[in-house]
DNA sequence: CTTAGCACTCAGGTGCGAAGAGTGCTAAAC
DNA sequence: GTTTAGCACTCTTCGCACCTGAGTGCTAAG
C-alpha cells in the first residue's frame, strides 16, 4: 500500500514538528506550515487515515498525533530531508578531532566525548580488533643485569612487551637459543594451538632458559586473549536528562543503567556485519528498557586491523536527519584521519603501561 | 561550646533517621527510638537548641528537622557509629577484586564499577603516577628487515616500546652506536631537559642512524608527558536517579554533568596530599553544582609508583558510616592485592597497544 | 474532493477546604 | 531545676470540583 504524495507530506510534517516541539501535533499546526495549501479538515482526514494505517498514534482523544514506531521507520528510510552540515559544523568537528591521539583507550574516550558534544546526546564509542591473532615473532633482549625484555610482534605491526626479572643470570647464548626455539615452534599459532604438549616440547628444547618458558607462554596467551578485547567508552549520559521525555526519573534511570551495562557489551556487536549508518527506532530494540529509545550507529576505520564504532542514544523523537548526518561525517573524518598514509596516528608503536 | 551527651545522642539520632528515611525528623520519631527515655517535649527543647547552634535546620515551621552541613560534619567526625562489615560483605568485595587485572585502564574501569556496586552510588576511580619521570635506558632492537623496535625503560620497571619502520637498512653497528649515544646523553633527563641544543648534539654524534634521532626523541618526550597522565573512570551514574533527592531532574543533571567533566579532572587531585578516607560534605565542595552533594574518597596503593584513588558521589544524606567502611575496606584490599610480593599483578610489563 | 461548522472529549490548571504533622510555649508535676 | 502534658498555631499536602482550551470526528454544504 503506497502512500499518496500528500500523505507523505503530512506524515513528514508531523514527524518534523514533533521532533522540534515534543508535543502532539494537531491538524491546525500542520496547516500553518508554509506550502500546506489545505484546510485543517482535510489534514484531519489524512491524519485519521495515517492513524488507521499505523503510522501515527493518539495519546488520547483530544490530543494531536505523534508518530508511531512505523511512522519513524518510514520517516528515517524515505521521508526525511537530508540535513546538510554547515561549514561551521564541519569545521568544528574537524578541529575537534585534529589532535594527536596516542592510545586507543584515550582515543575511544575522547571520541565518545566529542560525539556526545556534537549531538547533545549520550554517545558510545568503541574500538575492537577484527583480525584473528597470533604471534609473528618473539624477541628476547637483555636489559641490564637480571632483566630481560620479552617483545612479541603481532600482525599489523603491533608490538607488545614485558619485563621479566630473573634471579639467575642467563648468558647471551641461552637467550639466543630460547629465541630460536620459540620462533621455530610458537609463531603463527592461534590461541587454540597452545596445547600442553606443544608447550612441553618447547620447554624440553629450551635448555638453560627453560624456567622462562612458562612465563613467556603465559604472557603470549594473555596477549592473544586481549587481542579480541573491545575498548568501549560512554560519554555525556547526563544529556539525556535535558530532554522532556526523560523528565520521568524512573524511565531515565532504566535507560541509563542499560547504557552503562548492556550497551557496553552488546551495541558495538550489532554493527559487526552492518555497514553505513544504522538507525534502530525505539521498539525495534530487543531490550525492554530501550523500547522507547532510539540508537544511531556508524562504523569507522582505524586502520591496522582496528575497527571503530560510534553511536548515540536518544529518545525515539530525536532529530534523525541531523544526528545521522553528523555521525556519518564524524565517522568519515575519523576514518580519513586514521588511514591517512603520511602521518599515521595510532599505528606503529605506542605508550605502554607496565 | 561542648555539646552535652544528650544533645549528641539526639543529633546522632536525627542524622541516622534522616539518612534512613530522607524525611525531616520530628520529635516524636526520636522518642520512639529504643533507649530514648525522654518525652517528645524534652526532645523538642533539645532540638530547638541544636537548631540555634546551627547543627539542625527546619525546612519550614511545621516540619521536622534535618541536619545542616555542620551537623553532618560533626556526625562524620565524632558521632557516627563504626559500621562493621559483615563477613558476607568482606567476602563479596574480596571475590570481586580477586581477578587478574592486566591493564591499568581496564583495572580502573573495573574498580569503578565494583565500588559503585558495593555502595550503590556513582563511583570514580583513578590511577596516576606520582614519580617524576625520566628515561633510564634506551634499547634498539633489530626485528626483521627494516623494522626496529625502540624500547624505553623508565624508573619502577616500566617498559615502553615503539616499532619504527625504516626505508633503509641500518647495520647492527649503527644501532649499537646510536644506543650508546642515547644512553650516554639522554638518560636520567627529565622532560624539561630535552633542549634543542642537546638534541642536536645527539644528532651529530649519531652517525649513519641520525635520521632516527628525531623519531626516537619525539617518542621519548611523548612518553614522559604521558607519565603524568591520570587514568580516570566513572561508573554507575544512573544510581543517582534512584535517590529521592535527585527526583528533581535538573538537579540530577547538574550533578551528573559535573561528575562527567569536573570530577574527572579535579577530584583525584584533591587526594594528593590527603591520607586515609576523606569526606567532603555538601557545601564544603567548592563547585556550586555540588553544594548539596557529598563526596567520599580513599587512596590505595598500586605499587610501582602508581597511586589509586576511589571515591563515590552521593547526596549529603548518604550513609557515611557504611560508605566509608566499605570504601576503606576496598582500598585496603586493593592495596594488599597489588603490593603482594609473590604474584605481582600490574607491575613488570604489560599489554601494549601499538 | 474539499471545507466550514459544530458538538463532544479530555488533559491540565486553579481555587478551596480538610487533614495531619510538627512546633513553641505555658503551666503543672517530679 | 528539670521534665512533661496540653494546647493553640502554622504550614504543607492532598483531594475535589470546576473551568478552560485544544483537538477531534462527523455532517452537510460548496
Amino acid at each position: 500500500m503506497e502512500l499518496s504524495e500528500r500523505k507523505k507530506k503530512v506524515l513528514r510534517s508531523v514527524v518534523d514538528l514533533y521532533i522540534r516541539t515534543a508535543e502532539p501535533v494537531g491538524s491546525k499546526a500542520i496547516t500553518e506550515l508554509p506550502d500546506m495549501k489545505y484546510s485543517s479538515a482535510t489534514i484531519r482526514n489524512e491524519m485519521a487515515e495515517l492513524t488507521a494505517m499505523g503510522y501515527l498514534e493518539q495519546p488520547h482523544t483530544s490530543a494531536g498525533r505523534i508518530p508511531s514506531a512505523a511512522g519513524y521507520r518510514l520517516y528515517v528510510d524515505e521521508l526525511m530531508m537530508d540535513y546538510r552540515l554547515s561549514i561551521d559544523e564541519t569545521r568544528s568537528i574537524n578541529t575537534a578531532i585534529e589532535e594527536k591521539m596516542q592510545r586507543v583507550d584515550k582515543m575511544v574516550e575522547k571520541v565518545a566525548r566529542l560525539v556526545s558534544q556534537a549531538t547533545n546526546l549520550p554517545a558510545i564509542s568503541a574500538a575492537s580488533r577484527s583480525a584473528s591473532a597470533f604471534i609473528q615473532h618473539f624477541e628476547l633482549v637483555q636489559a641490564g643485569p637480571g632483566n630481560i625484555i620479552l617483545v612479541l610482534m603481532l600482525p599489523n605491526d603491533q608490538v607488545v612487551n614485558k619485563l621479566i626479572k630473573l634471579p639467575v643470570n642467563l648468558g647471551e647464548t641461552d637467550l639466543k637459543l630460547l629465541s630460536a626455539v620459540l620462533n621455530a615452534s610458537m609463531t603463527e599459532i592461534p590461541l587454540e594451538g597452545f596445547t600442553a604438549e606443544l608447550m612441553e616440547k618447547v620447554m624440553r628444547s629450551a635448555g638453560a632458559a627453560a624456567s622462562l618458558v612458562p612465563v613467556i607462554l603465559d604472557f603470549a596467551q594473555e596477549t592473544l586473549k586481549n587481542q579480541g578485547d573491545t575498548n568501549v567508552a560512554v560519554a555525556g549520559q547526563s544529556r539525556l536528562l535535558g530532554l522532556p521525555e526523560y523528565r520521568d526519573v524512573d524511565k531515565a534511570q532504566r535507560v541509563m543503567a542499560s547504557i552503562d551495562e548492556d550497551a557496553l557489551a552488546n551495541l558495538p556487536a550489532v554493527m559487526q556485519n552492518a555497514n553505513g549508518t544504522k538507525v534502530i527506532v525505539g521498539p525495534e530494540n530487543v531490550a525492554d528498557e530501550l523500547k522507547d529509545t532510539s540508537v544511531v550507529m556508524t562504523k569507522f576505520d582505524i586502520g591496522d586491523g582496528l575497527q571503530g564504532v560510534i553511536g548515540v542514544v536518544g529518545p525515539t523523537r530525536m532529530d534523525y536527519a541531523k544526528v545521522t548526518a553528523r555521525l556519518s561525517y564524524f565517522a568519515e573524518s575519523l576514518s580519513k584521519m586514521f588511514t591517512k598514509p603520511e602521518t599515521p596516528q595510532l599505528p606503529e608503536g605506542e605508550q605502554t603501561e607496565s
